[in-house]
DNA sequence: TCTAATAAGGACAAATTTGTCCTTAATTAT
DNA sequence: ATAATTAAGGACAAATTTGTCCTTATTAGA
């Protein structure tokens, strides 16, 4: 049995790709279905409609609406946030901030021995989900070259 | 409820603080107990001696005697391993490549959309546990100002 | 050899994450 | 109004991770 874990839970992975997903196909007069999602980031449906829930929380990131024609599409202000924005509505956007170590606080003041090399690396972690936004992700799929599942 | 996961495994977190103290306060001859460890690292003390049972495996990173005096401590050839080797002892070696998106096959010919610009964050995380080693941070607890607790 | 000290190891329990399924609610078109 | 379509939401189930506890094995020392 192999270990697949970094960085994200499952269901913020779900969360980022559905969102660029979203981002790359639809408009408010063009939404997608959770079984669209679900097929084009190759995720489980059901466990995809929860985080969707998730998402379109507060309209933070995407909207939805039930019915015919009805379905998940996102704005074009949330399309110009930050990908750190997904993170913040799946509770992970303190994630990037964490110590190496686990320690609980770790800083300049009382660091662990990884903290200054690391440091260095999570700023560019950082200021990497904070300056890509959602469309631009989103442009680079419809760019070609660039997926949100493998082949 | 606030979220605290990053990068590694609980069990890892706890696995790499063990190992650098191990390295930091034992020799062949002066070995520390679970409970020290427990009490150093601030961890669970039956989870960390699972945690420590693996890290023994095959000699690969810490050796261990029962009986009095006994305790874990680590040869001068594991010190100077890198501290990669500790995660690849706790099988999550593999996770400093990972995608993050969290697509199985992430690569420059079936790239993410985020997968340029993190290739080169991966490289310094990879060059990082990869020329660190155990001593090394250990060196850096016993000149003091580094902590493997919060204070 | 006996006892004490210590890790090894198995079984189990709790918590969390991941995932499914079914019913309800909202919306649209007829 | 009614029917069809779609998301919302709750209850539950499975899998994994985290953690505990108890018994056994190993070692050192008296």
């Amino acid at each position: 049995m192999i270990k697949i874990n970094l960085m994200f839970s499952k269901a913020t992975e779900y969360a980022l790709r559905a969102t660029i997903y979203i981002a790359q196909t639809t408009t408010e007069d063009n939404k997608c279905s959770i079984d669209d999602i679900a097929r084009a980031i190759d995720s489980p449906v059901s466990f995809t409609a929860k985080i969707l829930q998730t998402l379109r929380r507060d309209n933070k990131v995407i909207r939805s609406v039930p019915g015919p024609n009805g379905g998940f599409y996102i704005t074009d202000k949330c399309r110009n946030k930050p990908v750190r924005a997904v993170l913040d509505v799946m509770g992970e956007g303190q994630v990037l901030e964490k110590c190496v170590l686990g320690l609980h606080k770790c800083s300049g003041t009382n660091p662990c021995p990884m903290h200054n090399q690391y440091k260095e690396i999570k700023e560019q972690l950082i200021e990497l989900f904070d300056s890509r936004t959602i469309q631009d992700l989103a442009d680079d799929i419809n760019k070609g070259g660039k997926f949100l599942k493998s082949r």
